[in-house]
DNA sequence: TCTGGGGTCCTAGGACCC
DNA sequence: TCTGGGGTCCTAGGACCC
C-alpha cells in the first residue's frame, strides 16, 4: 500500500456495537468485558471520563460506579465480529486499498486521490459507516502510518475535527506542534519498556523522537523504533503484512468459568480447543506439523500451589484432520498434567503451519494414501460446513458436560442480534 | 468469588558446519 | 598459559500491538 494512508477506527468499537441494538445504552457509562466476565476491554466515553481504565478487573470496580448508572456487557465476539465485517465492506466502497487491521481498525490506501477532495471524501465515508451500520468511526490521514495514527487520535479527542483529521504533509507546523506535545509513549509501536529507556537518552516526546539520529536509534534499540522515528519525518517504512497471508500460529485458549483439578474437565477443554484450532487450520488452507498444549493454574491465588506446564507433540504427518489435532494435544496433555493443582487455562497451539496444497513431506513423515486424504477432506469439509451453517460447536468430537469447569462465565451477554435467527432484533409495527 | 485472548516481528545466542 | 574465523540455521525470549 502506498500513502496517503488513512486508518479508520471504531470508536469504542464494543459499546458501540452494543448501542446499535440497545439505543437507551447511549449516554451511559456502558463497559463491556472480557471473556468470563473478567477485566473491562471496553469502555465508552462516559467510563472513560469517569475514570475507569483499561484492564480493570471487574470486580474491582468502585462500587460508587453503579449509582452513575454504570452497564456491563458480557462479551459478544460473535455480534462483534459480524459488526467488523459490515463496517468493513463499507470501508471498500471508498477506496480500492483497504487492509483489515484489527477487528475495529483498518488501513485505507489513497494513493492518487485529489488531496483537496480528501477532507470531503473521508467526511462522507464517516457519514456512510455511521449510516449503514451504526458504528461512529475516526479517521485520521498522513503521509505515513505512525503520522496517521496521530492524527487518528487527534481526530477522537477533538469534536471541532468532526472525527476527520489530516495531515498533508510532515512538515507542517501542526505536525510539529502534535509531536512536541505528545509523549513517546502514546506512539504507535513504543511501549513501557522503550518509554523508560528513551527517558534515559532524554528523549521524551515525539518530537524528540523525529529530531533523533534514526542510525543512532538503531543502535540503542532496533530497526523496529528506527522505522518509528523515520516515519515521524514523514518517511514510510512500516509495511504491514498482507492481511491475506494466513497465520503462522493458531492459538486458542481460554481461562475456566472455575477452577479444576480434574483431568477429565482439562481432556475436555484440550479436546475443545484443539477442535476449534483444526478449524482455524482448515479455514485458512494451511496443515500443522506440530501441536502445543499448556496448562496453568491461576497466578493471582498466591494461597494455592503454583504449576504450569507446556510440551509440544510433532504430528507424523501435517495435517487439519481434527482427529490428529485433538489426539496429538490428548497426547500432550498427558504428558504435563499433574495432580493436585487447580487450573484456570488450557489451550492448544498449532505450530509449524504449512500451505495444504503444496505441502512436502518431511524425511520422517509417513505418507498418506490419496484415498485416506479425500475421505478426511470430505468429513471435515462436511463438519465445517455443519457449524457454519447453524452455529460453532453444533457438531464435535466427544461429548460435553452442561456443568463442566471450563465453560465461561457471561452474566450480561446480550443477544446475537444479526447472526442467530432466533436472537434477531423484533420491530413493533403499528 | 472474581484478573482476556489472540497475534507479529526482531534479536541474541547456541548448535553446527567447514 | 594457551584455545581460529567465519558462516548458517534454529529457538527462546523480549517487546509490541489490538
Amino acid at each position: 500500500m502506498r500513502g496517503p494512508f488513512a486508518l479508520v477506527d471504531c470508536n469504542n468499537f464494543y459499546v458501540s456495537c452494543e448501542r446499535v441494538f440497545r439505543p437507551h445504552l447511549e449516554g451511559v457509562p456502558v463497559g463491556v468485558l472480557s471473556n468470563n466476565d473478567g477485566c473491562i476491554i471496553a469502555r465508552s466515553n462516559e467510563l472513560k471520563q469517569l475514570g475507569v481504565e483499561m484492564g480493570t478487573p471487574a470486580h474491582m470496580l468502585d462500587k460508587r460506579l453503579w449509582r452513575y448508572g454504570l452497564v456491563l456487557c458480557s462479551s459478544n465476539y460473535e455480534l462483534f465480529g459480524d459488526m467488523s465485517a459490515r463496517v468493513l465492506n463499507v470501508l471498500r466502497e471508498w477506496s480500492p486499498d483497504v487492509e483489515p487491521y484489527s477487528v475495529d481498525e483498518s488501513w485505507l490506501g489513497f494513493a492518487g486521490f485529489d488531496p483537496a477532495a480528501l477532507p470531503n471524501h473521508c467526511q462522507r465515508m464517516r457519514q456512510t459507516v455511521r449510516q449503514w451500520t451504526g458504528i461512529p468511526v475516526s479517521v485520521g490521514v498522513a503521509p505515513t502510518r505512525t503520522l496517521a495514527k496521530l492524527a487518528n487520535r487527534y481526530a477522537k479527542k477533538n469534536p471541532a475535527t468532526q472525527g476527520v483529521h489530516i495531515f498533508e504533509s510532515a512538515h507542517s507546523p501542526d505536525v510539529r506542534a502534535l509531536l512536541e506535545r505528545t509523549p513517546v509513549s502514546d506512539l504507535w509501536g513504543v511501549g513501557g519498556r522503550i518509554t523508560v529507556r528513551l527517558k534515559d537518552l532524554g528523549i521524551h516526546t515525539a518530537w524528540d523522537l523525529a529530531q533523533a539520529e534514526p542510525k543512532r536509534i538503531r543502535k540503542h534499540f532496533s530497526v523496529v523504533l528506527e522505522r518509528t522515528a523515520l516515519e515521524l519525518r514523514g518517511i514510510p517504512a512500516i509495511d504491514m503484512n498482507d492481511f491475506n497471508e494466513p497465520k503462522k500460529n493458531i492459538m486458542t485458549s481460554r481461562s475456566f468459568g472455575r477452577l479444576t483439578g480434574d483431568a477429565g474437565e482439562l481432556r475436555e477443554a484440550v479436546r475443545q480447543h484443539a477442535q476449534r484450532g483444526a478449524e482455524k487450520l482448515r479455514d485458512q488452507r494451511s496443515l500443522a506439523r506440530a501441536v502445543m498444549v499448556f496448562v496453568q493454574t491461576n497466578q493471582h491465588r498466591l494461597d494455592l500451589a503454583q504449576y504450569s506446564n507446556s510440551v509440544v507433540v510433532a504430528l507424523s504427518r501435517p495435517s487439519s484432520d481434527s482427529r490428529d489435532i485433538i489426539a496429538a494435544a490428548q497426547f500432550g496433555l498427558e504428558r504435563i498434567y499433574r495432580k493436585g493443582y487447580l487450573f484456570i487455562k488450557a489451550g492448544v497451539m498449532l505450530l509449524d503451519l504449512i500451505d495444504a496444497d503444496q505441502q512436502q513431506l518431511g524425511i520422517f513423515e509417513t505418507p498418506i494414501t490419496e484415498a485416506k486424504r479425500a475421505r478426511s477432506e470430505k468429513l471435515m469439509a462436511v463438519m465445517d460446513q455443519i457449524n457454519k451453517l447453524q452455529g460453532r460447536g453444533t457438531v464435535r468430537w466427544g461429548m460435553t458436560g452442561d456443568s463442566a469447569a471450563w465453560h465461561l462465565r457471561s452474566e450480561h451477554l446480550s443477544p446475537r442480534w444479526t447472526t442467530r435467527w432466533e436472537e434477531l432484533p423484533r420491530v413493533k409495527l403499528w
